[in-house]
DNA sequence: CCGACATCTTGACGACTGTCAAGACAAACT
DNA sequence: AGTTTGTCTTGACAGTCGTCAAGATGTCGG
């Protein structure tokens, strides 16, 4: 599931990965330096998702990336070969850890009541400990409109999450004995409607208020769900 | 409803606005020339949303606008006092003739099944008629997330879209004689919901299989309203 | 007809962008 | 050791952006 590769550690200063003694070893060091070269994409990636998430797809410069990196601006055309690759590959990169975020709840609830209550909660806590990153998500989907570049990504990813929400909704329906009311394309298509409803509230809304929306979310999923069922 | 001003006619060239002779009434000709002054801007902001249709919030300049118009760029200072401005006046410009679009069918619907079966199929018509529109509603509604100067008008209109859309539920319950199952929030939500994702495909996916993904769309809305009510 | 005014064009400004080349620096190999 | 190689910084380039000022053009009141 995840990468074999250790997590590029945000902002950690180099690790130059202890050679073993003097001894020359080609291929071993090709290996390691290819490594190092994905474990800079992969940080380089996390900076500019950070970036991306708090200024938007339109306003971010790869300046701006570079800035709240450990690195110059330079670099990024050193690890991409465009700014263009290097957001697709954050696109790639951030969902690698996000479309399987429910299916832990999937695996370990054992009741229909238990599965929909902790989908409905985890939906809100997403929002609430991933906001910017759910703005980006769906500020990029929103660009491949205009953007025919981001186009293939953006369709790989929904397709994904589309799939991860259906097996929600299967085993949600295998736990209650009933099957599913509604396609996959329709299920996603609801609930990541309410989903996004409640984001926009979420990041535009006064602080005050932004627990509030978070729990009608999931008030209102928790009661949803069970009219998904035949 | 409409305003009493002549709409702006696109691209038509100067319309001096025949004065009454040569007698001389100040009042009146000021009123004139304010009236040619929002016309101007009325013009300008039709021009604006093609282009901004076409190309998103994000890569539509000033000057991209301007050469879409019969104007020259620095006319857009002389009747609006920054970029900010004129796109904001835009967003409520192209929401006068928006936020009413069911309004007809509403009023003219007799049963149930007819209100139902228009309501879905309208959908699908403005996506094909005006789809660069609400592509470019959606971008917007994305970027009032980043950007705060949008936030006020982008929250008033989604709140207008969604009394339309109550609009239409109520008035299908009153004729199936059951009430609205959920309240008017969820249900702008889920058909947003929808209607973005079919947009979306619409948008991105092979000209061939447009007409597809707006009849799916058809579908789906006529065979989902029974279940917004009691 | 002339002066006053509204309207529009043109050209420039500083700031910012993505991209890339030249070189600095250090680690690794022979 | 010296030299190659990978890595990163710096500075510059051509282009675009929003904004604004100066002036051309047209329109109207007197």
């Amino acid at each position: 599931m995840m990468p074999a590769r250790p997590p590029p550690g945000a902002y950690a200063v180099v690790v130059p990965a202890p050679r073993s003694a003097s001894v020359a070893d080609p291929v071993a060091s090709a290996a390691a330096r290819a490594s190092k070269h994905e474990d800079r994409r992969d940080q380089l990636a996390e900076s500019a998702l950070v970036t991306l998430g708090k200024l938007g797809y339109a306003k971010t410069s790869l300046r701006e990336i570079a800035q709240h990196s450990p690195f110059s601006h330079g670099v990024v055309h050193y690890y991409f070969s465009s700014k263009e690759e290097l957001i697709t590959y954050c696109v790639r990169y951030y969902k690698r850890t996000c479309v399987t975020r429910y299916d832990a709840i999937v695996a370990s609830s054992t009741s229909d009541d238990e599965l929909r209550t902790r989908f409905a909660a985890k939906l809100a806590e997403t929002i609430r400990e991933e906001g910017p990153m759910h703005q980006l998500w769906y500020d990029l989907r929103n660009q491949s409109m205009f953007e025919p570049a981001l186009r293939e990504v953006v369709l790989d990813i929904d397709g994904q999450l589309e799939e991860m929400i259906w097996r929600v909704v299967t085993r949600y329906a295998e736990l209650a004995g009933r099957p599913p009311a509604l396609d996959p394309a329709t299920t996603y298509g609801m609930l990541d409607g309410l989903f996004a409803q409640t984001l926009l509230l979420w990041a535009t809304g006064p602080a005050g208020r932004r627990e509030d929306a978070l729990s009608v979310l999931t008030g209102r999923v928790d009661s949803l769900l069970p009219s998904l069922l035949a």
